[in-house]
DNA sequence: TATGAATGAGTCTTCATTCAT
DNA sequence: CATGAATGAAGACTCATTCAT
């Protein structure tokens, strides 16, 4: 299995292997999925024969590169999930794979399933990647963080959409915020919320749940925005924090 | 002007081009912008000259077909425009912008002005639906459903990525559902944080979220931009840099 | 007969028939034979419906070109012969032969039997054509203005060949005084001038022949050309002009 | 140097180079320039692809074969330099640009500087082959083997001519017989109306012929151009007008 | 009958994949 | 094993010719 990662016995072909992946990776995530693959070789200084001893198509490298992506994101929602407060894990890694999706096709289509999508290679990965978004998910649900009844695959679908969004925004500064604007739809509201939102023309306080149980915060006019709910909740969230 | 969009004078000629143009969306819409002409052509029931004496390349049909579904969304944003309460028209025109475009682009790409595209057949029609666009989002705004500060390319780069959100939710009714609540994100909230960095219609530059916790910081005239969004995660962050 | 050349009874169209016969030249003549079929039509004012309806296929109307071309050359070529002096009259029909077919194709291809030429509706013409060429050759042979022992086909290569060279030289004046030189080939040449003119780096004397016998004329050093070799020549040129 | 002739290291892509070249050569030569690249590939024993590879386009396969054209035709020329006399070199390497150019397109097309062609890997070969025939055109003069005030277009033009003369008549002998006829044309002649036109090295517009003998008209330095050559002729196209 | 729309075979070109060096 | 040359299927586009209006 590490044989089937790491490209064999021989330095020079495990260098080989990860300097394409690598060119593979940026190209990918620069120029879309049509870039031809001899300009992934080019970039990775070897021959177009060098990236097919490695990866046995185009597809197989595409998942390579989405698989090695994953892992990353594995990892990286793994230790978040150590050190981090449940929702702040959560939206921290939702973020994360946001901003490193980039144009090489959504990596959580990967967890939508859609059965066009040929997955040999990736299935460990994806359904690694699944298990670690779920747990976030559900953390962060019990938290309160996040509203309950969604699953998954509606956090992917939103990883995916947000993907987009901030690929079309050419100011990336400013896609950033409309990302955040966006996932804040994931997070719990107040019953006022619910039905002020579909109601017209007067200003109702909305404001975001209780990091810690999701529960509706008094809105404050000025200074600092509030996080709990109350005591109980930010001695909760401190015991937490505390805990890694 | 229904000579551009009618194809000529002659009945069977306006009927293929309807066809060729219909075809044209559908596949688009099906199975992204690399559908072969001939496969256009084949469902449309024409051969593939035909496609050509009415469209004189692949571009411009997908021009066409962008600016007809343009024009579809003028009209019905005018028509919501004149019947509806502002919050509703423009959350209504959004979801209907969202749910008709699919795979076959992002509609809402040619209002973010991507120079990459050429807009010869299109510059009308979409500069005209940014002028529905935006005056459905300022009516919106005035009527205090939408957050002040947001301009028309954030609306439409969240267009577009709500757009791949239902894409990738295999679900139609669920993806609609997060749809909705991704484009609660535009409407106003009474976070004071938030509030700071969208304030009284001008579009401020919005700095990066808080390095911990991701929230939106105030923005600053001048000076050192803020990393934290308090006191509380500047400490945390401390914590966790001397941690390892 | 004249139905086929004519194109029918009814006037307009007769009146199409040479509408389409002379933009097809025009257009042939301009930018060659790859010109498409339908610049013609719409060069001609009418469909390319029109043009089929006249002309079964694109070779055909190529060749109603080209038998328009030979008729009006036979024309003008019947005309020297009656009015000019013999020399005279096939200089001035091959000067004319290469001024007036430009990139249509080399007229004189025919003459020169090229296989890959279909010449069904050609036929009368090209032989007419040729028969005038020989008889304007012979005569002029006769009369001594060109040398002996060429035959139509050479003088129709010649033509080709001048063609070419004329279209070659972008200042048309320039080109034309080249054909002249080359033209000159075809005159006698005394014994002198065929031997001096492999022998290097002597300059010799060498002039045209006559223009009635073609013998060689005593070079002058200075003052108005020799055109006849004596007193016999001239008044025998001088009885024919009077002639017609 | 080379490597731009050979293509590189490996010798089949080499060999391969060579044999596309070749074989582009020789399907130009017979078909013309509409010869379809896949059949210059079948002929090459290669598919097409490896035209490709080698070849960025058609057009740049077409400059190829003119350029190699051009070298073989350079490197010749300066051989008939060193060792001919002026006069025979000049003619010799005429007669051989003639013979080799067949229907490939008019090699000296490019020297006579046509703007509609693209030269970007010719201009190289095309500066050195019009320096070279320059260089023999002037020996020529200077030995008095050619006539003054001709410049390298007027030679460049004429080879043109006399390859489309070639290529017209059947007879290959008969036809190199009228080239040489014809090309003896630019050799000097003593004619004094010829030689006031073209006096002293320097090239003078050179007006249009008699109109009614087409014989060359001794340039005017300004006034009212000539239309005569005499008045003989000025006579004799009086009497012509009053005769109809 | 004139028109010009429809057709589809044929051309150039790209690029994923295979294979000789 | 690495290289990059060779391959050829597939796609965009043109245009001579046919056919419906």
């Amino acid at each position: 299995m590490t044989a089937v990662i790491d490209g064999g016995d021989r330095a020079d072909a495990r260098r080989n292997r990860a300097k394409v992946l690598s060119a593979a990776g940026a190209a990918f995530a620069e120029h879309g999925l049509d870039v031809p693959l001899g300009d992934i070789a080019r970039r990775a200084g070897v021959g177009t024969g060098t990236v097919y001893r490695h990866f046995p198509s185009k597809q197989a490298l595409l998942e390579a590169v989405h698989a090695q992506h994953l892992n990353d994101l594995i990892a990286s929602g793994e230790r978040r999930m150590a050190r981090s407060a449940p929702t702040e894990a959560f939206f921290g890694f939702l973020l994360e794979v946001v901003e490193t999706s980039q144009r090489r096709g959504p990596v959580c289509d990967l967890v939508t399933a859609d059965p066009s999508w040929p997955r040999p290679v990736l299935t460990a990965a994806v359904q690694r990647f699944r298990q670690v978004l779920t747990a976030l998910l559900h953390a962060a649900q019990r938290a309160g963080g996040v509203r309950p009844g969604l699953g998954p695959e509606d956090v992917a679908a939103f990883a995916v959409g947000c993907t987009a969004m901030l690929a079309a925004r050419r100011d990336r500064q400013a896609g950033l915020a409309l990302v955040r604007l966006a996932l804040d739809g994931l997070r719990p509201s107040t019953s006022v919320t619910e039905q002020a939102s579909f109601r017209d023309g007067v200003h109702r306080t909305i404001g975001a749940g209780c990091e810690e149980c999701g529960a509706a915060l008094a809105p404050r006019p000025t200074g600092r925005p509030l996080r709990y709910c109350g005591a109980t909740c930010r001695q909760r969230a401190r015991r937490r924090r505390l805990a890694d």
